[in-house]
DNA sequence: TGGGAAATGATGGGGGTCAATGGGATTTGA
DNA sequence: TCAAATCCCATTGACCCCCATCATTTCCCA
């Protein structure tokens, strides 16, 4: 149920690419098989998602003023410019146009775990970036200060399950 | 049951426009075959809806008091200006002239997702505000808080169902 | 522990199907 | 009787299903 670590695969010439096994498994017993994919607010790349957080964001955004500006802007960021994505039999998606040409993606797709979210990138333009953040995060000497196990959703402990038959 | 992206179709010589087909399954099981469309009351642009969702509408409407002046001028803005739209047998609806001049659409049309609700534009007049909106969410460093999981409608996790039968 | 066999995931491509579109024919209603 | 709406069918091109192949990992047993 968690997206992590970094996959590159193949854009091929029909616009399609493996969406990473690890991943398709954090996201199957999801009503919709796929995924969706819109373009970063901040970055050269492609936020990704599943169907239920997709909708947890538009619950979230029933709970705005439903007339607000605030809530018009997001809903035309995020939900208008999100593409829905089906897997093919093999677990591909196609990459629409307007993504690829937005993220500057050539012939190769990094999948990167991000937790309950993942992003897409062209690797030549993800790996400096990488470098980057990993040199600002050691000379920061951040501490992520963890949730205690009793507070995390079922599911995420040992010992538990969110699923009627985990099989 | 989520409306989602930006589609654009053709608006035919006879007044015609295919509904898109994600659109369509996000609708069916309703009761009506086909749309609800008002002029928005912000944008140069029409709204739409499912019947279930102008259900909603009207049960908020009766909420306010009957007699008050934001009822009276909700109640003709939404209800009033609304036109019922069913599909033909190829998924099209007729786009009255009366919306047509409204939205200022010419040969095409914009379906553009907002989760349960969506909105029909020209297309040429809502690219750029798109992209002021993207711009505003970006400057102001939206954050948007998530639901958690647990409040959203059941049907919208993975794991349950809003079906009798899933299958 | 090394080698080989089997399983699984990733990639490539052909072709059928269906959504989107255009237009003619028929019906309906003013 | 005419105009507009609905039904019906034809066309086309993008997408999806299917299968074949390749690469990698896992497993098994010597």
């Amino acid at each position: 149920m968690l997206f992590t670590g970094t996959h590159i695969h193949k854009l091929d010439r029909k616009g399609r690419v493996s969406v990473p096994k690890r991943f398709r498994a954090a996201l199957d017993n999801e009503e919709f098989a796929g995924i969706y994919l819109y373009q970063s607010h901040k970055e050269s790349a492609l936020e990704g998602c599943s169907h239920s957080h997709m909708e947890r964001i538009a619950a979230s955004l029933d709970e705005l003023d439903m007339f607000s500006d605030e809530a018009d802007d997001l809903a035309d960021t995020i939900l208008g410019s999100s593409h829905m994505l089906p897997y093919d039999g093999e677990g591909r998606i196609i990459l629409p146009a307007e993504l690829i040409e937005f993220a500057r993606i050539e012939d190769q797709v990094a999948f990167v775990g991000r937790g309950r979210t993942f992003r897409l990138w062209n690797p030549d333009i993800f790996k400096p970036l990488q470098e980057a953040s990993r040199t600002r995060t050691l000379n920061r000497g951040a501490t992520l200060k963890l949730k205690p196990m009793s507070e995390l959703p079922k599911g995420a402990r040992p010992g538990t399950s969110d699923e009627e038959d985990a099989s």
